[in-house]
DNA sequence: CCTACCGATCGGTAGG
DNA sequence: CCTACCGATCGGTAGG
């Protein structure tokens, strides 16, 4: 068994695991190497900050989020099949990158501000093009007439984002 | 203007207010004291361990939920008044005491082994009295036939959480 | 990636 | 409830 030296990535990666689990401020930097294999010392010549680490799982949740729900905007066919690859893609990013998602949710507020507001901003436009493909289904007799869209949507990632929830050990 | 001694419950409602912000790994206990206008060490005078504050948070939230439950349950009617006693117990509950209600869901899981498995039972249990007025209201007549009991309940749960999701500052 | 270390902050205690 | 303090741990750096 050959040790390998570690990844940028590597780091990431285990940073965005500890994080879901014990949260932001729960996990140290020596925890975090431990995790590696390495020393919390050794990390530094990986990430300069542990906030610069926050930052990074947090915008690859807010990338993952966002490709899916332009994939999804862009699907052909009726609104109907532009929501079904919206709610497909959101479940295939939360089973698929677990870790990140929970994250993401969970631990952005913990951002300094100027991240938080640019993550806070991502969520609303992935929140609209819920909305938008709601309301053109309305419009294209997709769904029905009486629903409103800003609510329909909120609902619709209620559920959805309960998913994280129920992935958590012991749920 | 004159300065009157804090009491255990005041301790307890700071610490409830900065768990549901910071987080409890985020909260100092000597933020805490400032938050109250005392040193943190004057905290240990009205407890004995930081971890017993979250203890003391999180037992309330999982009492308030429990009786709103246990009104709900026990709610004269069809099984259809009985959700709806349910579904606004819950609003009533997170509206109310949206701090208590946000370090019971997100921070139960900084507890320790012994207390963190008695919340997620508490949780189960309030699940179940969900689930078991959604399987009443299917014989009644107040529901559909074709709703799945548990699959409803933890759409039905899945909203109002989102909830609290809601109230955090910028969303 | 480790050794050796830094100042700051942490939860908590003794004594008043 | 404060003063004065404890050992442990924190994020992070210099130098190799």
């Amino acid at each position: 068994m050959v040790s390998i030296r570690k990844t940028h990535s590597d780091v990431v990666d285990a940073a965005g695991r500890l994080f879901a689990e014990r949260g932001y401020h729960g996990t140290s930097m020596r925890a975090l190497g431990k995790e590696l294999g390495l020393l919390g010392s050794s990390l530094y010549s990986h990430v300069d900050s542990k906030q610069d680490l926050l930052v990074e799982v947090v915008e690859e949740g807010a990338r993952l989020f966002e490709t899916s729900a332009e994939d999804a905007r862009t699907t052909q066919g009726t609104a109907r099949d532009r929501l079904a690859a919206l709610v497909t893609g959101h479940v295939t990013v939360v089973l698929d990158h677990v870790d990140v998602a929970r994250t993401f949710l969970n631990e952005a507020r913990m951002l300094d501000a100027e991240h938080r507001d640019r993550v806070l901003d991502a969520r609303d436009h992935y929140e609209r093009v819920f909305r938008s493909v709601l309301a053109d289904g309305v419009r294209d007799g997709s769904f029905r007439s009486d629903i409103d869209p800003k609510t329909a949507s909120i609902y619709i990632l209620s559920v959805l984002n309960a998913l994280e929830r129920m992935t958590r050990p012991g749920h």
